[in-house]
DNA sequence: TTGAAAGCGCTAACAG
DNA sequence: CTGTTAGCGCTTTCAA
């Protein structure tokens, strides 16, 4: 059955020669007046959106992409979790691509696949899409990515993926380095730190920003207690902390750890923020009515998405221009309740400009109803 | 420039007919061994793979999807939100498809826009998918998709999508119910509802189910509360539950809202579950370290997701076969320790099979360790 | 078991 | 401003 059947048949969809019989033009011309280019008179134009109307016409992407050697879509490499950090960022990258005028495609890794990320990349290339972002990768060792199309890092370092990708930070570390000397502020003589996995660069930079906060005050550093992004783990971490006898500040990685190392102390009998003050990490819709209300800091996917998409776009698009630098992203500390001066000495630290918002959350007041108590 | 001359300038991806020179065989055939069809002989077989390898040959699907009239790929038109539900949703969708060899193009649509399904299934059919899922929509009013591909509709009636639609339900309604029941078992004389904004047809759900318990058993319907789906919502109803005076039992449409309802409660001076018990929705993460570790129910979306997926490739691939029902998803109660008899009458509640397992929630057991305290 | 020919519906390059 | 002519790299017949 040819072509020309199928349309006197009648099921078959409208094609652009359909549309320029009908409008009395060239399909050449369909073709101009769908891809918005100029040169067409209005009226043509009229003539030939009208008739694709009638038609029910539609172009076709699979041609277009065949024979343009483009599909405008971006494929992206996720991890498949339901964390809320990842799944925000996917949320901020599909907004920003559509806006770009991408489409969208997705690959999940199943985290305990090694060299997931190079089978997904591979598929998405065979996929045919003209750029790829590799959303807050785990380290899977030595991946080599021979890729021919642009690569976007988001929260890794840009040689993860080969020396033509560009990397965009999620100011994970700047975040991080901030909650801590949110505590050392308020007199704290050290802090410790319950990390993310270490497989995830995301983890290691919260590290790292813990790390320098520290250093650049030159307070001691206590043993990392590494979790697994649970509150479970930050439980297990909590237990061990609170037999340990001499804490009285610590940087969770993320916000479910902190609420189950808040949970963890206060079964052991400690107050928060009395006795230990918690800072956790990603402000969860639940953060601002657990008790206490947690403390912690904000990542800002939106701007980083965005951003990186800029960047990856333009080196689609333009791949001889040289790339500007991407924007630090914001600061953005939510001070709540379960952070306070600690118990005995040190009690200056109270009155602190830092400390000043923590009176917001009196008990029967609505913890947080402005959403932006931010500090810095 | 010529396709020739680029191969021979060396840069361009090689093509079928660049691997059926080099194997000494017709481009057909390497077609054939590409989509693992059979009378190749295993030695050709072997020589295409070989001068694939050798070339870096990769199979170009836009050619593939234009001369084949598919593309193996499923349009999900999702809500872009981070909320629990539809983010992990989404990730059971996007394995069930990589189950089944399709890829997955994603398209959010905003929630203030109207006709945003519309537009999103519009431009996934420009994509040219196969099959389109429509993941928990919101009612935009009378929307009428002409659409020519199978769609499948995760939690919304399969009208919503048009006469050749299939649906499946999420479970949402008998969740909803198991939830007010146990509150029921446990001796309350009714139970309160804080709903989801009723756009939403997983609010519905809900608050169908909350509706058929109660009426199975004769019980008062309380006047519905509708949030928003956040923390703050569920803290501003519970405010306005406080100063009724009569609330022992809620049943909260999700985590967020049961946790902020929760605050609200603590900070009005009464006990949970002492005085009033609360039920939520999801098991987010966090639900069993908060105080009180939270009863609720939780969704089976990998086995909704994979049931959905199945049925939805089924008429893709035999479009006159009759699709089976889909199954029942399960119902999956965790009882934790925001529940409990009422207050004063009907003690005897006390000692029933459902309540058993909020014996573990012992002040310094680590919480839910085993993660499966499901009952029912 | 293999191959040859004919498109799929569009964009690119070049004329008018 | 508009049209013509070639493909893009596959899959689909139909033969051999």
């Amino acid at each position: 059955m040819t072509r020309g059947e199928a349309r006197s048949g009648g099921s078959a969809a409208p094609r652009g020669v359909d549309v320029a019989r009908l409008a009395g033009v060239s399909q050449k011309t369909v073709s101009r007046v769908f891809n918005g280019e100029q040169y067409v008179s209005a009226e043509v134009r009229r003539r030939v959106l009208q008739a694709a109307e009638t038609l029910g016409y539609r172009l076709n992407n699979a041609a277009r992409a065949l024979a343009s050697g483009r599909t405008r879509s971006i494929g992206v490499v996720a991890l498949g979790t339901a964390l809320y950090g990842p799944a925000s960022l996917l949320i901020g990258i599909e907004r920003a691509a559509r806006d770009a005028g991408y489409a969208l495609r997705v690959v999940n890794t199943l985290e305990g696949d090694p060299g997931g990320v190079a089978g997904a990349v591979e598929s998405l290339l065979e996929q045919g899409v003209d750029g790829i972002v590799v959303s807050e990768p785990i380290d899977e060792g030595g991946v080599s990515l021979s890729i021919d199309v642009p690569v976007l890092v988001l929260g890794a370092p840009a040689s993860f993926a080969g020396p033509r990708a560009v990397a965009t930070g999620v100011g994970a570390e700047s975040l991080a380095r901030a909650a801590t000397e949110h505590l050392l502020d308020l007199g704290h003589m050290t802090v410790h730190h319950i990390a993310g996995p270490q497989r995830w660069f995301a983890a290691r930079d919260r590290l790292a920003g813990w790390r320098a906060a520290l250093t650049a005050r030159g307070r001691d550093q206590p043993p990392v207690i590494e979790g697994d992004w649970s509150a479970a783990s930050g439980y297990a971490a909590g237990l061990e902390l609170a037999s340990g006898g001499d804490v009285t500040a610590v940087f969770a990685a993320n916000d479910d750890m902190a609420i189950g190392l808040i949970r963890a102390l206060t079964d052991a009998g400690l107050r928060v923020p009395g006795d230990v003050s918690v800072v956790g990490f990603d402000d969860i819709p639940v953060a601002a009515y657990v008790t206490p209300q947690l403390t912690t800091v904000r990542q800002p996917f939106d701007a980083v998405a965005q951003d990186g998409l800029r960047l990856l776009v333009q080196s689609i698009e333009k791949p001889d221009v040289e790339l500007p630098p991407a924007n630090d992203p914001p600061v953005d500390l939510v001070v709540r309740c379960s952070t306070a001066p600690p118990p005995r000495r040190q009690a200056q630290g109270r009155g602190r400009r830092q400390t000043a918002s923590r009176s917001r959350g009196g008990a029967h007041a609505p913890p947080d109803a402005d959403e932006s108590p931010s500090v810095r």
